[in-house]
DNA sequence: GTCTACTACTTGTACATACAAATACGCAAG
DNA sequence: CTTGCGTATTTGTATGTACAAGTAGTAGAC
């Protein structure tokens, strides 16, 4: 007793050889409803029944008025790990938009799809991306901005999770000191150098300093104002540096007091970045403190924040699209040789603006 | 508008809650299809077809002969599927990043993972992303702010293969007529007329005004406004607006030439966004006419452009985390309810500042 | 007590019809 | 040449009917 094949799957049957003996092509319209029901002397329903069994299977696909297609299914299957994720601490408006399309316009030319995450500088939400990203385990690399690169990081052991998984990791902006994994951002050091000889190189001697603490560019731009410093004979007392964490940058106002205080003896002023510097210049603002006539103010990052106040800042250009681009590069490169060194750090220069003036 | 679910839909979410509040409990015994059929006053075959969809999805199983049975294998199927996807345009520096937050605070609340994707404000680009979030199919959830919504979308046939497969999707900030999904975003209109009264109440009468073309919230507040100047009896000449698109916009002063000349006449300009309102201030200000003393500028959105400059701008706030919380807060009801409907338009108000001067 | 046949009920297949919604395309107006 | 509009085509939703096939339980025969 042979068993009696219902007509929809004799259709589907029928359907799938079509596709699989390339008389149907991928992308290509099929019969409607309408003439398979002609062909086959079945009810449209019967049709719309075995069309349906076929679309579930991503076989097909329906489009209302327009017809039925074969699917490219392979396609869909090669694609399936051609992603890469971006785990970045949020948005600082002028350079996080750059420097991620610098990153999509490389990862999407070369076939991949990317997924931004954004930890808001928080451990907490760093843990919940990455573990979440550990356990779909479905990306080919992950570009990452440090969260609170300063201090240790309790996610550590994530990290090595991912790279025991042979996933390559590159940091960018910041990286940690203890882990051995690339990072692609400017030289800090150099910012912080070049920017305090500039400084020093218009006449100015006592130049106080605002870095943020709970980051390794804060740190590293520090470390290169002091060395410069240091390299001139000139002296920097502990009362000219101020230290913000990320919750001060942002209200920089309720440092205010401080932050007038320290800056008194002062002639210039080295900021951590230009957000700090614009919260400065309101501070001297509501002081009656003139800039640059009564002292000068000097920044990193070079984003319209600098150029779009009254007072233009001197600052750092930041290479944004550039960075993004070479990170998502050596990543690339990464992916095809675990054993490259993905490392790069930008080179920078100061733009000198108004803020800064020439004491004699 | 209202009635756009399907009756097969409705029982889908209907059924889908009942197994989500326990009335049907895992390998339970469900309705049989007659019972359904009366107790919804629907044919069978509809009932059949809603029952069809959750056997897809594997959560149910059908027996012939026996009955329909609740399936238990659904928790892995939950934890796999517990992501939503952002799909922006671009980053704006103010409005964007508040609004992710809102987003984010809500869905990771609720045990969702984030991942964000831009297009750029390009089709192009919104084309990749939706493919490879339905190819993947492993978003329980959409939350997507509409590419270039003024213009007829070519990727239409994408929004639909998502709804096919039954992913929710909620737009923000803006909507494609021509699809019926829901949008959470600011009444636009009511933002281009209340502005535009206001105007009006200060006493301007030759109200010109910068609109962006490519987008809907544009063409919402320049029907606000227009509504606004004909409520009043006020002339609009075409020579009084000016129409930017995306390109134009960031590059305001490309345009400056035909923004002096056709503003010559006014006492006030209305602007599609603070962003090109900021621009406008700025060629205002390099062709020698002062804001508000010889025209009046207002604008919307409220970001800190609008109080960044010198010359605060009138505007009208963007709810930013109160938008992006109300939009992931409704993705999450249609995940269980499929046939809610997720529209919110928040109401706006004016924030007069400086740059609207009293007209006598 | 055990088996069988029957029956009621369940889901599966198949057909017919009707209208809605989306799309594609050609034709006429400008 | 472009734009809009109507028409034909295509898929989507919904209802109705009929019968087939499988399941579960029951009543009766042995």
């Amino acid at each position: 007793m042979e068993k009696a094949t219902p007509k929809y799957m004799e259709l589907v049957g029928w359907i799938n050889e079509q596709i699989e003996t390339k008389k149907l092509a991928p992308g290509q319209k099929m019969y409607s409803e309408n003439t398979l029901k002609e062909m086959f002397g079945v009810s449209r329903q019967t049709v719309r029944h075995a069309i349906g069994v076929l679309e579930n299977e991503g076989m097909i696909r329906r489009i209302q008025g327009s017809g039925t297609y074969i699917n490219d299914n392979r396609l869909a299957n090669l694609t399936k790990r051609m992603r890469v994720s971006v785990v970045t601490t949020y948005v600082d408006g002028y350079i996080f938009p750059r420097t991620i399309q610098g990153i999509e316009n490389v990862l999407l030319e070369a076939g991949y799809s990317v997924q931004i995450a954004f930890t808001n500088n928080q451990h907490g939400r760093e843990k919940t991306i990455l573990e979440d990203i550990i356990s779909r385990d479905e990306v080919s690399g992950l570009i990452v901005e440090p969260t609170k690169s300063g201090i240790p990081n309790p996610n550590m052991r994530l990290y090595q999770e991912i790279r025991k998984k042979r996933i390559p990791v590159i940091f960018i902006n910041s990286f940690y000191p203890q882990l051995k994994i690339p990072h692609v951002s400017i030289n800090d050091h150099m910012a912080g150098w070049k920017m305090t000889k500039y400084l020093i190189s218009m006449g100015h001697k006592k130049i106080g300093g605002i870095f943020k603490l709970d980051d390794g560019q804060g740190q590293a731009r520090f470390s290169g104002y002091m060395d410069a410093m240091m390299d001139d004979g000139l002296e920097v007392e502990d009362g000219q540096i101020v230290w913000v964490d990320t919750e001060e940058k942002q209200h920089l106002e309720k440092a205010a007091g401080k932050v007038m205080e320290r800056f008194r003896e002062c002639t210039a002023v080295f900021c951590y970045n230009d957000e700090v510097a614009f919260g400065l210049l309101d501070i001297f603002k509501k002081n009656g403190i003139r800039v640059p006539q009564d002292i000068s103010v000097a920044s990193v990052d070079d984003s319209e924040l600098a150029i779009l106040g009254e007072v233009p800042i001197a600052s750092t250009p930041h290479p944004m699209e550039r960075l993004g681009g070479k990170a998502a590069e050596n990543l690339l490169r990464m992916i095809k040789d675990p054993g490259f060194d993905a490392t790069y750090e930008f080179e920078v220069d100061v733009v000198p603006r108004r803020s800064v003036r020439k004491l004699k």
